[in-house]
DNA sequence: AACTTACACAACCGCCGCGAT
DNA sequence: AATCGCGGCGGTTGTGTAAGT
């Protein structure tokens, strides 16, 4: 194999993409079955690396993404899982399916990561002095103290989790975050997606113009316009569009490659179950769970029995940020 | 109107783990 | 067992835009 010659690779380009970059790339994962991204940049005609492309497509393109504001749903997950898990988005974005764990981080450090704070500040009595961390990590607390303050966290975690997996009427007694269709807004405020809207919309209209420039787009009406295999560029886009659905309105796919990502998303529900309970077994005042008995309970159960069991907790502070 | 600041998001960088050789 | 390349991940930076002065 071998890298790319130094020289090669500093012609590579870089920063934001194009629509005709972003039209190559759909393009070619929508005709090739991916089996490496090295040879994505060369066989689809760009310029960029592999890893350029390939978080392009996972964190952008790829079809299933939903994009715009959060629900309160969403956000309470992801408040909850960041003190369950940590920063470790990947594994928190595979409880939001259609959340990319980029757009996840970026959500955190952007607006939770602040108002964490802010509700730490006016629960403790403290002015803002700064501190980014918000789980139970911090160091400057005694060994004793930290682990009441794990123990609590933990609590709070199940909790706020189970709130979470129980709003709206969820039926859940099994973890059932993949409806496919996402939870209204819970305000008019948060029914806007004008921040993706807009750069969508930008990049709908420069593949519009792009495709009026293309010779295959040639007479075409306001119709559909077959460019690559498979691949379906609207161009009856309506600024009123919002979320996925203007993206799907945009880039409509015949493949069933959102049927897979779903797939794959379960078995990341299933490997971060299991990574949970390694999580937890680190953990003193956690191991006992394990034992249920001699029976052997499988991981994901047993992850859903902790997340959900115990609906006695108390939830100190959390009510009350929404 | 011009400039500055804050914010949101896209993209890059560097590290790590894993599998292949 | 050691090495290498790839893919994935989290932290960080860059860039465009909105809001404020």
């Amino acid at each position: 194999m071998g890298r790319p010659p130094r020289g090669e690779q500093s012609r590579m380009k870089k920063g934001p993409w194009t629509p005709e970059e972003d039209i190559a790339l759909v393009s070619y994962m929508q005709q090739h079955s991916l089996s490496n991204w090295r040879s994505v940049p060369a066989n689809a005609g760009l310029l960029r690396c592999s890893k350029s492309c390939r978080l392009r497509w996972t964190n952008y393109l790829r079809p299933g993404i939903k994009r715009g504001n959060f629900t309160v749903h969403e956000e309470k997950m992801i408040i909850h899982l960041q003190a369950l898990l940590g920063n470790r988005w990947a594994a928190i974005a595979s409880y939001l399916p259609q959340r990319t764990d980029n757009d996840i981080k970026n959500y955190w450090n952007t607006h939770l990561k602040k108002k964490m704070r802010k509700l730490r500040n006016s629960r403790d009595g403290q002015a803002d002095d700064g501190d980014d961390s918000t789980d139970a990590s911090q160091s400057t607390v005694p060994r004793g103290q930290w682990e009441r303050r794990l123990q609590t966290d933990v609590q709070t975690a199940k909790q706020a989790l189970h709130d979470a997996l129980s709003v709206h009427s969820n039926p859940i007694k099994g973890l059932n975050l993949f409806d496919s269709n996402p939870l209204p807004p819970a305000s008019p405020q948060a029914s806007t997606s004008e921040g993706y809207a807009s750069s969508i919309a930008n990049i709908s209209r420069l593949l519009q113009g792009w495709m009026k420039g293309h010779p295959n787009s040639a007479k075409n009406g306001p119709t559909t316009t077959p460019c690559p295999k498979n691949f379906v560029m609207n161009s009856s886009y309506s600024s009123e569009d919002h979320d996925s659905n203007m993206f799907r309105r945009s880039f409509s796919f015949s493949s069933d490659a959102s049927l897979s990502t779903e797939l794959q998303n379960r078995n990341n529900l299933a490997h971060t179950c299991q990574t949970s309970l390694s999580f937890r077994a680190g953990s003193s005042s956690a191991q006992t769970s394990y034992m249920h008995g001699k029976e052997e309970v499988p991981a994901i159960r047993l992850f859903e029995k902790w997340l959900l069991d115990d609906g006695s907790m108390a939830t100190p502070g959390l009510d009350g940020i929404w």
